[in-house]
RNA sequence: GAAGCGGGCCGGGCAGCCGCCGCCUCGUGCGGAGGAAAGUCCGGGCUCCACAGGACAGGAUGCCAGGUAACGCCUGGGGGGCGCAAGCCCACGGCCAGUGCCACAGAAAAGAUACCGCCGGAUUCGUCCGGUAAGGGUGAAAAGGUGCGGUAAGAGCGCACCGCGCGGCUGGCAACAGACGUGGCAGGGUAAACCCCAUCCGGAGCAAGACCCAAUAGGGGAGCGAUCAGGUGUCCUGCCUGGCUCCCGGGUAGGUCGCUAGAGCGGGACGGCGACGUCCCGCCCAGAUGAAUGGCUGUCCUCGACAGAACCCGGCUUACAGGCCCGCUUCCCCA
């Protein structure tokens, strides 16, 4: 009875390397609070931030990039502003791949309630530059 | 045509590519945020906890009737106010159950009183006593309003009409309305002041709640092994700790369920002024858990607002670029 969960998900193993290059599968996600703590607590985690963006990141023993979302409420009020931060994030992620890293980007503080696309999209490239030179 | 009133609807479209979430029939298939998803202000379902019954306290509601699972919502009606009108607005029970409050002004703010007056009497001509509340003055508000009679002057003192109270009558389920009779007339305002009356209400919320369960975490029990080792004690009797196997619940990290077929949506018929109800046919329409709807390109237009589901429904309230449709009112012009 328990195993019949657990049977189920291993008939169908996850795909270590999608074939399409430009993909954002659940495992390049940092999800569980104990994988930020180690990029927060990691001995080499670097940080930059700009005026809007801000984000750490650390090695990881994986070929691969992760990415996690921290955007409090108290950076962004509206939940459709928080929505349409994370939505660029993900997306400049996605097209602009890494490797060997997690990465926790987050939103500045005292934003202006207006989300200036543009603006978040130019800091990206910016900060990317500096994670990735 | 102008000004206005009421109601309803839409919330960029199409095509291609790169991605994301869910589902299964695994096909490169199907589905994938809103009218407010929002504020969390009411009401309910659902779940757990508590509970013999009832009352008090506390809170909410407050014209009548109906609708509904229920409501503080909706519909219809009554009353009051605003508008020429279409229409819009109203917490709209009770201050002869009690208590409190009422600034300033004013004589006086309530079973009280008389500043200027008016009238009568007395007078030492200074004024005093009595009557009165029509007039002046104050105020948001001062024992109802207008007129006539009446009087020393006056006064519902008397009369008519209006207003108010009471009584039955008529219409209406009722709120209430109407006409009639009757009483000369109760008595300031304030109940989103305490309060009184009537009706309703147990508490917490999906992080509810249920299940599965790791460990170099840990509790209890049984058996095996051993008479052992370590610690404590001057020694004995002792006490504490330690091995392996099996069983038992509790439960952290984590996972699974709850989780979307429902007071559901779209048609139609019937009943009802209507809110709504009944029946028939058809449809399946997000279920994520760092949490999915974007991005890029082309094209068209009026260049795109407010804003993002988190257990689910019914309301209320608030936000909103621009646009469309329907009905109605008043006025102007033409025929």
């Amino acid at each position: 009875m328990p195993g019949a969960a657990a049977v189920v998900r291993d008939s169908s193993p996850e795909p270590e390397e999608a074939p399409g290059r430009f993909t954002f599968p659940r495992s390049r996600r940092l999800a569980h609070s104990h994988q930020f703590q180690n990029v927060y607590r990691h001995r080499k985690a670097k940080r930059a931030r700009g005026r809007i963006v801000a984000c750490v990141w650390a090695p990881n023993e994986q070929s691969v990039a992760r990415l996690g979302l921290a955007v409090s409420k108290r950076a962004l009020r509206r939940s459709a502003a928080r929505n349409t931060f994370k939505r660029l994030v993900r997306e400049h992620f996605r097209l602009h791949p890494l490797s060997g890293m997690d990465l926790i980007v987050s939103c500045c503080r005292g934003v202006r309630p207006p989300l200036d696309r543009r603006a978040v999209r130019l800091e990206l490239v910016d900060l990317w530059g500096k994670i990735a030179p």
